[in-house]
DNA sequence: AATGCTTGTGCGTTATAACGTACGATGTTA
DNA sequence: TAACATCGTACGTTATAACGCACAAGCATT
């Protein structure tokens, strides 16, 4: 791991807020002398302001010290991005892909075959899943199974980004 | 998230190599004052210094801030820690799991039934699998489907953890 | 143009993180 | 028992994180 830039993870979910650093510091607690010295990669904090900055935003400290990472083999598919992890195999009958939303992005998929279930993990994020009629919240590390053979689809709730897999299972002898 | 515990994480991964304070001031580049400081819980560390003791201890980051106790539902079975995402579905004939390695801990695992298929999927670290005779090396995010009716293992080659999801096939009407 | 408001940065002070060294406690060897 | 080594903690000093306040630049309203 290299080391982390807290600077850029900082301006970036403020101004993804639409914070100024008065409102940032009335909410974490932390002068805004401070924070705008953070920012300016001027003041390296300590763990305890980095906290009081973490829980203003309502995020995990997790989310200023790791660098947002994308990946490669990545595709394209109405503005969704997302990796082929295992493409379709008709013996199996199962397809995987790894699903990447931007925060706030959301996405609503048709419904599939009739017996067709899916499979989601949360990675990283959080992520809604609407399931048989209703929106069901998932944390990191999350899993849901559920029937896809009905309108379903995925948003990011929160203002950072989400990533999860997802399994396709075809029980029948049809192609997705 | 509550409040990070460094204190009690920095001591368990000192003790936990049998180092002392001098051997981990000499590692880490942070002086020993301040290493028996923070872990009395008598200073809070800038993120300059946790990222010197991590990169001394050749961990990540995340090591020292959250909880020791990482996540729910974990299992432990031959040393490996492991959690199930999807149980057996006798429909579907899945199952899949996330695993957890240790710096430089191995696994072998013996032959499952014939015609069972495993999937891998990478999520942090470097893994390596051992399937058809050959140790393939994988890097975060990569993907590996390989037989597992024959003897097969996974390893982690680096000084850091590394987790993989694995979903196995069973296309037979046996059960696990 | 003048007034008020908000933005982010600069400055002086205080609190404390970080350092190097010294010390008492404990354990080991002669 | 004395000499030595190693452990973690206590002390005094220095570096810097964190604060409150003041200030200049930008924008909107009058």
């Amino acid at each position: 791991m290299t080391q982390p830039e807290i600077a850029k993870n900082l301006k970036a979910h403020r101004t993804n807020l639409s914070w100024s650093l008065t409102k940032t510091a009335a909410e974490t607690g932390v002068s805004k002398a401070m924070l705008g010295q953070i920012e300016r990669g001027e003041s390296s904090p300590t763990i305890a302001t980095l906290w009081k900055i973490a829980t203003g935003f309502h995020l995990p400290l997790t989310a200023f010290i790791q660098a947002p990472s994308p990946n490669e083999f990545m595709h394209f598919k109405n503005g969704i991005r997302f990796k082929t992890l295992f493409a379709f195999d008709p013996i199996l009958k199962t397809e995987m892909f790894a699903h990447y939303l931007e925060p706030h992005q959301s996405q609503l998929s048709a419904a599939h075959d009739n017996g067709v279930t899916e499979d989601i993990v949360v990675l990283t994020g959080e992520v809604e899943i609407l399931a048989a009629g209703k929106w069901v919240y998932l944390q990191t590390g999350d899993a849901l199974r559920f029937p896809a053979d009905q309108p379903h689809g995925y948003r990011n709730p929160t203002s950072l980004p989400a990533i999860f897999h997802n399994i396709m299972h075809y029980p029948l002898l049809k192609t997705p």
